[in-house]
DNA sequence: TTGGTAAGGTAAGTAACGCTTACTTACCAG
DNA sequence: CTGGTAAGTAAGCGTTACTTACCTTACCAA
């Protein structure tokens, strides 16, 4: 659950952002409770007055970053007539967004994955938004001839964003460079002519 | 690095069965060095003298699973003649083996990955091994004909893996069932076919 | 037999960390 | 003023991963 109620005090607000600089140089579990708090200049305790435990602040920093990321991608695909043309923008929007924000790539691909609590977070349920957007690309493609309509529109939706992940973790965990564009079309290539010769 | 030495003592043994174990009720995070120690028979001190940290425990627990997965893999696909049948096999077998040791899935697919000194293990050796046995089925596949040779070897390995984790990962989160032969087959058509309508 | 050595295993402790509790201060409506 | 509530603090408590020093047993050479 994200932090319920209209007010975002400033201790709040501090400690976010606090994590969020803290994980540009170091992974979460090597990060302190106590380092978080001197970083945005409160006391420990605050952090229990809005977040139910460390673990539930590194949600809700993510959930903020990829609340955001979601929103992008969907403006970008809007203006796109083809499911073919908004998969591939959300293909390319995907890979450029976590090459460039690397600490988001690692929080949402590595960090937050390895405890059972995330996937009852709200993190979790933009996450599965998200996924869910990717559906209605598909659907909307088979329903108008694009898309082979006997392909499971579930099954194609976790392939490609399991494509987009792979595509790119390599080079997110070990700092390398990644070229969007040919990685792009290649991936795209390969879901939707194929890889048989000929 | 794993135990080197060609000693494998009892206690070192019943260390390994022990997280095993615990590993089928909650989740890695979840297990204290004590909890181990007491299912195992032993102290807590023996796992630092077989073990960097309990960590490097874990990593050896999935060591041992995933060396035993990988020849299984290759086994399998030793018979088949073209690169597709192989291709198809190791989907296959991959799918059946996540849903079948779902603890084993859930190790190398959530656990392990939060930390960056996973990624020095032996363990993760494994996985390279793994991938590299994929991407040369598909080299091969190409040089043979079989595979559009525009394609980059690399980044149909890491397409297909992406797509086998992500296509058995919620059932595996939420321990529901999966259709192995159903998913192979569309994730195959998918690859090989391509989704584009005609 | 003896004495040295090394491996297998134990017991007790420590520092650090996540988290809690009880308290203070600031603000604001009636 | 006053009462109530939200923001923030200070100090400590329990757990946990990990360390250190020690004990025991088996083996083998002189």
């Amino acid at each position: 659950m994200r932090h319920s109620g209209n007010t975002n005090p400033p201790g709040r607000q501090k400690l976010i952002k606090a994590l969020s600089t803290l994980l540009k140089t170091k992974h979460f579990q090597a990060i302190t409770t106590a380092e978080i708090a001197a970083t945005a200049g409160v006391t420990e305790g605050l952090i229990y007055k809005y977040f139910k435990d460390k673990q539930d602040l590194l949600y809700q920093v993510l959930y903020e970053h990829f609340t955001a990321f979601h929103l992008e991608v969907k403006q970008r695909m809007a203006p796109a007539e083809t499911a073919v043309d908004k998969v591939e923008i959300l293909i390319r929007s995907s890979l450029k967004s976590y090459t460039e924000n690397r600490v988001f790539a690692r929080m949402l691909l590595l960090e937050v994955r390895s405890t059972p609590a995330y996937f009852a977070t709200d993190a979790y349920g933009v996450a599965r938004g998200f996924a869910r957007t990717l559906r209605g690309v598909i659907e909307d493609g088979i329903a108008r001839g694009e898309i082979d309509r006997r392909i499971d529109p579930l099954l194609l939706t976790k392939c490609i964003l399991g494509s987009i992940e792979h595509a790119c973790l390599g080079e997110i965990l070990f700092s390398r460079q990644l070229d969007v564009d040919s990685t792009t079309a290649t991936l795209s290539h390969i879901l939707f002519h194929g890889v048989r010769a000929q």
